[in-house]
DNA sequence: CTAGATTGATCAGCATACTGAAGATCATTA
DNA sequence: TAATGATCTTCAGTATGCTGATCAATCTAG
């Protein structure tokens, strides 16, 4: 039997690159004395751009799955970042607000997380990181419901 | 403050397709009649290409953390598809082999694990899949050393 | 040859991710 | 309006991945 190399196979490049992509994000958080994972901080800048939020919206925002966000969640209170209070429109759903300190973290946090997105294409020239985040961009959208925790814009009201 | 989309983001990107890539791999392996995961896959397609390889040496040519590749040996081992024997030049390392049954089950999966990879980049073109394949090849091998689970190659003996 | 450093494996602890199921609540329809 | 189905959240269970520590065995330098 033929058997393939692991760098002819997108599913291990797809792997090892989240693995480097989340090494070089806790690194250099950590260096600027933060202490927030790549899915908090996702999850922090979407509460940020939409207060309120529920956690399914949330989930389908960032692409996470229903059951993961509220362990994530759930942390994010713990450390004081955002609140979770029951909606008055809807007692089953939690609406999720960033805290002072919530903002604070976020905007403090920003920095290190851009120079990581730097950090992991630095073997790559401007066109070519471009080129892969197209390229990622449009594999991505395509296959979008092919995971159990699909993309899902914000419903329209 | 400005706060950059999620598409921008090249670690957002990567656990997305990531995500999708495990989606895929379960889904066509599962309904090929496997239970196996991308990870258990790829540990066993190295063993089968280095028989009685230590788990140090099997952690560095797939890119695994040394503390992960422990339970993943041991589902394998519980699962019959590997041996476990403790090696008689070094008393510390542990030699990993196939058993028949995991030559068998490597051997029958291996259709489904392309047809997923083939499944993946359903959204690109041949040239795009390649160009795409370039890239994150590219951009993992320069940043390599940036994680706690880099790629090592088998040492010459 | 032996003290100190290194290495292979494992462990406890924490944080994603997923499957499938449950409970509470809401919406719809007969 | 009452029954039925759908939705939001959470839970138990399993599998990566990582940090930092420990233990046993090996290697190396003085």
């Amino acid at each position: 039997m033929k058997v393939k190399s692991n760098d002819e196979m997108p599913g291990h490049l797809a792997r090892r690159f989240q693995q480097i992509a989340t090494a070089v994000f806790l690194s250099e958080t950590t260096a600027a004395g933060y202490d927030l994972t790549p899915v908090q901080y996702a999850a922090l800048s979407a509460i940020k751009l939409h207060p309120e939020i529920d956690q399914i919206t949330l989930a389908g925002l960032i692409a996470y799955d229903r059951t993961t966000i509220t362990g994530v969640v759930d942390r994010l209170v713990e450390k004081g970042l955002i609140i979770r209070t029951a909606s008055s429109r809807d007692r089953r759903s939690r609406e999720l607000t960033l805290t002072a300190r919530g903002e604070e973290v976020l905007a403090g946090v920003t920095p290190a997380v851009e120079a990581a997105q730097q950090m992991m294409l630095r073997g790559l020239s401007q066109t070519e990181a471009a080129q892969l985040m197209r390229l990622l961009r449009k594999v991505i959208d395509d296959a979008n419901d092919l995971s159990r925790a699909p993309y899902k814009p914000l419903p329209s009201r």
